[in-house]
DNA sequence: TATGAATGAGTCTTCATTCAT
DNA sequence: CATGAATGAAGACTCATTCAT
């Protein structure tokens, strides 16, 4: 019958609409301000509406952020089907990483950099503080997709390397780096956006071209430093 | 006057006993839990007594951070009176900084990671997202030291970039990533913390070692992205 | 006609379906906890089907009550017709009241405790308070055949008593209490139930037996009771 | 000072006010709509202000309840101290508990009547159900002082029972519903309340003094009913 | 200087109910 | 007959902040 797909249009695109309030949100208030209330008023539903189409207000932004990750892993993965060489691709790909983070600032925070509801917090000392975001399923997908570029430089002796987990890791780390840093740092005279980006893909791949093994790690020199976290 | 001194100090140190209770708070509780009511129980004045040093909850938290980061300069700097060379210097700098942020993530958070309320939320479709932290005047000292640090490995023939800048910021980049990701990424199996962070700076530091200019920039094959970044 | 039986039919074990589920849902729950969701959900029909049945909440719940107190009397019908002399129908018939009070907790709650939506509730000092629940027909049914068990015995010479309705409104009131007591009460270290309601049955019955009139009131030596309630 | 005294005295009146206001809403508009806006509304300021004075609704309830039920217990204290038999006493004592209840019939509601928030509500079978309400301190100081009257009337051979306790909970139980039924229950013609409050006591005491021991309980016999709870 | 009192705005969430289909 | 969609009203509670003292 063509009233049940018509319902059915109806609450998919309902459920777009919420999830795309959200996400306006905060991109334009930050998400700290991003209420229940606010996004049904920017919808003109009811806040109760929400409640319909989402469990709770963590549900909601979940939702949020593992659409938008699905699509970073799709993209990484269309990717490696192109035309070119491992490094290319992994090059590449380190370059979407970014562009994602840039394109879509407002999830990536939401994942990668606010606390998350839930995660506890008081786990004293440890990494805990005002962090959280375990990365939901879609972002993993998206990790693995960089491994699996990693991996296939080093099977083309691309680039040499001990622990493709620890390499794939110090990618991350400097590709979500520069991201976060792009994202939510402001007043500091960053050079050119492209130039920055490139610049540091560059350095990296560079290094990993050439070394075959960490170098020795310099013992730190003892020094009066007060903060100490490594085990 | 005696009595005006005693007063002064007496303002100072009640100052003080504010700043270090707050810090304690972020640390052991995570900065969402911070409420100014609860600094005032722990340090057993009023709530009200704190707003008689401080404008505004902002005003003490962003404090907070600048003391924080003071101490990273400090140690940056240093760092750069020690015998060694200008390569080695940078290398544990760099290092440096990783340490420090995972030894006071709150204020690490707070100060990088977090939207800073007045920092607007209109600017749509730029940088300002959910995140802010204009970095404060300490945290600057800091990049500095990193900048001069990259300058003299530059003299010094160590490294070659086109500019000083651009490296500084990729470095910068890279640890802030390594940091931010350790301290507020949970669940995922990350490899040892100690050898991460030593890969990726020696990355880092192998790559720069070896080129002279960023390769020329593959461009972009224009593909069926949705999200565009750059200006 | 053959569909407008079979509608009929559907009709009334619906009705049947949802009165159950109530009921369960009072039993296992506890009656602050049935909502009409949770009704429709256990039965597995949409919260809308349930008014097509019963205009509203109250309606339904008043009449899980009904049903529930219809058999109370049923009970009590049945036991009148049993083998045994008045007093011994009288002694068993209190049992039985508490019996299935604590048999049907919820139910007992709503009909007799619980404030009734509707009882208005601004009759000032008086009775209204907090409480409300008129008795339904089928308690009222209940009560009657209390009455009878009464009158019987006092025709039959087993008691004396003035005034039918004032004995029967006592020992109303007393098993009554015993069953409030027993089903709302927690934390209080009552003797074995059996023996408790026997014990209060037995007092009350043999009380019965022996006068004529009620003594003499003391008048209360007007004290400096702060409250006063006889008209 | 003057200043603290006056302040002390002003935030005891305002607690005083917020109680009576919660007590008064009890009373005019029954248990369930007493919300802490109401009462807030009520008393002309913020509803935050009551969060000042009282932790939580429960801690603000209880108070109440509390409040009341000292002055229960004082008078039954009061009462004992009188010149008068025991047994007097104990009628006495009765008299006034009922008369107590119907004085201040929305304690008494949230105190014996109402299920308590947190007392659980999912122990089926049971007798959780729809009730709760353990005793506040200052109902079990009222319990103690009615079980000191049974006691003494034992000691002097006014009436004969195996179990002081159990005499005393029957006693109670009988009080309590002669009590909860004056106050919940509408619509049924009651006989004069001071007769019938009369009659139920005398009857008890009646009761009480003649008989040695329970009679052998007649054992249920067996019937169609549905229903069983004993153990 | 320090504070107790007070508040306004805001948070998420839940419920009974209605209406168009 | 049955329902999905939608809502208005209300709930308890928390927070940063101000003001008179």
């Amino acid at each position: 019958m063509a009233t049940a797909d018509r319902r059915q249009r109806h609450r998919a695109s309902l459920r777009r609409l919420i999830l795309n309030a959200a996400s306006r949100l905060f991109v334009e208030e930050g998400y700290r301000r991003v209420t229940m209330r606010r996004i049904a008023q920017l919808i003109e539903y009811s806040p109760t509406t929400i409640y319909l189409h989402f469990k709770d207000k963590n549900e909601l932004l979940t939702a949020v952020c593992e659409e938008t990750f699905a699509q970073l892993a799709a993209s990484l993965e269309r990717l490696q089907k192109t035309a070119g060489t491992p490094l290319g691709h992994l090059r590449e790909g380190l370059r979407t990483y970014v562009e994602f983070g840039l394109a879509n600032p407002s999830e990536y925070v939401v994942t990668f950099l606010l606390p998350h509801p839930g995660d506890g917090g008081a786990e004293v000392g440890s990494a805990s503080a005002g962090g959280a975001a375990r990365p939901k399923p879609a972002a993993s997908d998206a990790l693995e997709m960089l491994r699996l570029g990693v991996r296939a430089c080093v099977d083309n002796g691309d680039i040499r390397t001990a622990d493709v987990d620890m390499t794939t890791q110090a990618l991350w780390a400097s590709v979500h780096g520069l991201t976060a840093l792009l994202i939510t740092t402001k007043g500091v005279p960053f050079v050119s956006r492209p130039a920055l980006v490139d610049h540091t893909i560059d350095t990296l791949i560079a290094g990993l071209k050439g070394h075959a093994a960490a170098p020795a790690r310099t013992p730190a020199p003892a020094k009066s430093k007060k903060w100490e976290f490594f085990d």
